[in-house]
DNA sequence: ACGCTTATGTTAATTTTTTGTCAATTCGCA
DNA sequence: TGCGAATTGACAAAAAATTAACATAAGCGT
């Protein structure tokens, strides 16, 4: 199906035109164009028409793109129209924090489990999710079909734990341990190490503070 | 002092040298050659060169590089050389989640003051730090001079906030809400929007499926 | 001390990404 | 229905980022 490589460049800024469009929509503004997007996101309106030429034509010459068709077909693309099956792996802070934020459910990422190597923390319950020990992870995953694991545990177990989850068939983990995943190809990873952004904060602190 | 314009792609792969170099430190190895380098973090020695050349010369034809020096000097380019006082604007799930994040502390980056609109979590104690009102936060920042300002607000609040905290001073935003924020160039904004992130792991997920 | 080996720093080539341009198509109005 | 304005999609040009190549300098062993 796939006929050219996409670059991850493309797919990075998708997200940013769904939000700018679904705010659009719920102005309800019909239709834009993409030297009107332009002035609103501050890119250029040459890469918004190049971007989503990468996956179709969707605008019309001399009309422009139809907010509400265009804004369903980024959804498409980034996969929004299915349901995901989640679980956290670490019931800490920031585990518990993803699992109540939620506008993740209503984007259709929906959380089945939280799993937690303490014995004190299982059996407790985050927004109606029972914490369950480790040793169910595996036979959980297959029973629930989950695709993604959310992984939030100190870099240490994480490695292993990851191999863990890639041995029990899941497909994509976010991982927010502070190591780099080494897994089998197949298996998608996509990282979020904070302490790197706010390094790169730091940086571009000092550096401004250099300019003057 | 500054003269070439450094390219943001260069910055962001600093923090993972650092961590790469901080493993190695801590194994004990004293040197390390590009190709070591490229060979632990899968990319090409080229590009560590060529990186590292950016900020100077810290190797030495025929030895490689210094792990120790190479790791202090990355540190210093990333700001990790200096103190950082940090507030948190909203006392959320996750704001609570980066306070107890001890690691950021030993990096350097200080929480002094945690803020809520909410009343009823104001005078709560999260990790010593007590949780005051919004009211309190323009002559906090001026008073206890805090350079970074951590954003875990709702969108809808955000911009009010980052407009309030840019006309108190602040000089940089760690922007967890999920807009874009436009400030005066001065001010520095790292934005972590979780839900792109979330997003590109589910378009590779449809990608990789459909490779099938 | 000398020569061989190693590995950087630097410049050049290549690839990728972004921006600019314009013919072609559609809309909207008279 | 036809004509001018608007705006895309495609292609070309420019810029940026990555990779390759190599001359040069330093280490290391004899």
């Amino acid at each position: 199906m796939e006929e050219k490589e996409i670059s991850q460049a493309v797919v990075g800024r998708l997200p940013r035109y769904l939000r700018y469009l679904g705010e659009l929509r719920d102005e309800g503004i019909e239709r834009v164009s993409s030297q009107e997007l332009s002035d609103i996101m501050q890119v250029t309106a040459s890469q918004i028409r190049q971007d989503l030429n990468t996956f179709g034509g969707f605008g019309q010459q001399g009309y422009g793109y139809n907010v509400g068709y265009l804004y369903d077909e980024i959804g498409k693309i980034l996969g929004l129209n299915r349901e995901h099956r989640l679980i956290i792996v670490g019931a800490g802070n920031l585990g518990q924090a993803l699992v109540n934020y939620t506008s993740f459910e209503r984007r259709g990422f929906l959380f089945r489990g939280i799993f937690d190597h303490d014995p004190k923390v299982c059996g407790k319950k985050i927004r109606g999710i029972t914490v369950r020990p480790m040793e169910e992870l595996a036979d959980f995953i297959r029973e629930h079909q989950i695709d993604i694991a959310v992984l939030t545990i100190p870099k240490t177990s994480a490695v292993e734990v990851a191999e863990l989850l890639a041995a029990c068939g899941i497909k994509g983990i976010w991982n927010f341990a502070h190591v780099d995943l080494r897994l089998p190809g197949h298996i998608q990873v996509e990282n979020v190490h904070l302490s790197d952004s706010l390094m790169k904060l730091s940086y571009n602190l000092s550096s401004a503070a250099e300019e003057m």
